[in-house]
DNA sequence: AAATTTCGTTAACCTATGTTAATTTTGAAG
DNA sequence: CTTCAAAATTAACATAGGTTAACGAAATTT
């Protein structure tokens, strides 16, 4: 792979703590693939094994679902420097719920499970960046779950775009609404008490 | 601490794979403490920082947010074999949103984020495990978050006392109520539906 | 630039859930 | 066993958000 896809990556893992050597460094970009993605292309389908982790390089991608009633909810958006998957399929083989599209056109480094545990034995310095990805991870979801509990959808749009404003920006109000569970007439009628009570 | 209290995390432990020798399992003894705690009594107040995490040996914990109106909202009900704690404060030391006490009287196992730590440098095992702790944990938040997203108030009631019938037994309704994100009186309106229409 | 599709807004109406309060049931403590 | 407190139920009413449809504005395609 060239330097320049895999760069970005080591520089992630790096900037969590990671010490890597250039042997590391060689072994990391071995294991990713590069893939160019075209806006509204796949890289997951419901009913699907998950063979890959995704790493984002650019572009945007959205983690959704389809509910019985062929309603669409997004689960994640996932930009620049972020991870995209679906960590349940990956690691039982088992086919997943989920759907991970391209918002924009997107390039990605992917890692297939047998390559990334490999990773993992390799260079243990990853074993600590993985653990603290996913308790992040876990404490990310925390908040979130907490504020589906305590907040209104309101107060849930306003913490969206402010922590995520350039999520907003590039995204469609009403992928926004899908992803705070809520119907794109109802965001509407938000954003219009919200901007003229204001801002 | 007497061999019966270490015991079940031993086998927990290797229960997820852990291989343990006797040293190792001595380095753990050493390093959680053993605590009876009273029915109500709280393991964690909003404002302070989380010291441990805590292992629950018998009986049952309840993390709990309360918001600015003054209303609690249940985030997490442990029992035998879970853990409970708040891993933002317990990783940052700063002071956690979360209040956890006991809906029974508990027995515990705990740990502070030093001897954690050096655990997981002198025992790589497990690395691992808390590596596939949170990483399940990652995958719990999402189906939780999907179903949030996904089903109504009666469908996630139906689901949880499916999954976790012996918590069902254990805690009072509005608790459960809390849990769901609904007020107790809409608890008990599904809860009449549901059962009058044959279960 | 025109045509077509997607998106956002608004309004009318509907439904699930919240709120409050009264009543009954259950459970704990003396 | 009795008493008292906590929990559950029910009903009346309030409200946030869902649904649908119509319309206008953007954006994309031709």
């Amino acid at each position: 792979m060239q330097e320049k896809y895999i760069k970005p990556l080591l520089n992630h893992f790096e900037s969590r703590g990671a010490v890597l050597s250039d042997t590391h460094n060689e072994i990391i970009g071995a294991a990713f693939q590069y893939r160019k993605l075209r806006k509204n292309q796949y890289i997951l389908q419901a009913g699907d094994v998950a063979r890959y982790e995704t790493y984002v390089l650019k572009g945007l991608l959205r983690t959704y679902l389809v509910d019985e009633k062929g309603q669409e909810h997004i689960m994640k958006f996932s930009i620049e420097d972020w991870w995209a998957g679906d960590l349940y399929s990956y690691y039982t083989n088992k086919p997943t719920s989920y759907n991970i599209d391209c918002l924009e056109e997107t390039e990605v480094l992917q890692i297939a499970r047998e390559d990334l545990e490999k990773l993992q034995t390799e260079i243990p310095g990853l074993n600590h960046y993985y653990q603290l990805l996913y308790r992040n991870s876990v404490i990310a979801f925390n908040k979130r779950v907490a504020a589906s509990l305590c907040n209104t959808a309101t107060e849930r749009y306003i913490e969206f775009i402010e922590r995520y404003p350039e999520i907003d920006q590039r995204v469609p109000n009403h992928q926004i609404a899908s992803y705070l569970g809520i119907a794109p007439a109802s965001l509407s009628r938000i954003r219009g008490q919200y901007f003229r009570s204001g801002r």
